[in-house]
DNA sequence: AATATATTAGATAATATTTATTATTATCTA
DNA sequence: TAGATAATAATAAATATTATCTAATATATT
């Protein structure tokens, strides 16, 4: 919370109660999108404005405090910063899953394929999640 | 031309004009975005409803004729169904550019961490193609 | 080739999603 | 705590997508 509070203020952005609940609410769920984080804040702020989310949510992600993650099929969800990793999205539960995999093998094998010059890699897996497997 | 017509028929898809210029157009750009369909067509059919765009690609989509490529910060694009690949997203130039490269041995790892059953791979690589970087 | 039929297109309304505007309110610095 | 500034709520506007309905078209059958 005072650190949620620290890590707006770092970045020159007011530390108000909607950005807090956003940022608490993306945490809280790990991957979540935008009609969700605001069903979600209005039970606690029944006042708070549709735009006042995408308002923030844009915001947060020009100064690289969330991210987006697009998902096929599916509305964008976003999450905290982290450091690069892979999706993988189950689509039985639909839950995100985060996976911090050794990427660096695959992506000299696309740099000397083609010669392309990599800054981000954008990774979604689609499949079954070991516990929808076994149920 | 009569390939699309076929491809269309085999599927119980009417072969209309706007289908196949549809294809056509997809096939011409390799990676198109709706807007972009719908621009370059109506050059040729200026009675084109955008509407028909919409839903010829929602049809085309769910006979797996044509394939969805959502990128980061950009608006979805569509390419002919090939066999599963890579994309690689030049900043620069803003081109789509296919790499079809054996992602097993990633996906062996995957599954070995997590457990997770692997249906689909969603994979856009951000960077500078090799053209870009010499100019 | 003419006709019957079912499908599709076009026009447009409806819905969904996202952004902009503006008066009011909250945050933060001194 | 007051003042400067930025953010919010409410709402309108813009953009993107889907649904509806009638006329037109594609195709199979004669």
């Amino acid at each position: 919370m005072e650190k949620l509070k620290d890590l707006l203020r770092s970045n020159d952005l007011k530390a108000t109660h909607q950005r807090i609940a956003i940022l608490e609410c993306i945490d809280k769920f790990g991957h979540i999108n935008i009609d969700a984080i605001y069903d979600y804040i209005c039970e606690k702020y029944p006042t708070m404005s549709k735009a006042t989310v995408y308002r923030n949510i844009n915001e947060l992600l020009s100064y690289d405090i969330i991210e987006e993650i697009k998902l096929p099929h599916k509305n964008k969800k976003y999450e905290i910063k982290k450091v690069p990793h892979i999706h993988l999205l189950c689509k039985r539960c639909s839950k995100v899953e985060d996976l911090f995999l050794e990427t660096k093998p695959f992506f000299n094998s696309i740099t000397s394929h083609t010669g392309f010059k990599i800054d981000h890699s954008f990774i979604v897996i689609d499949g079954t999640c070991r516990a929808c497997q076994q149920s």
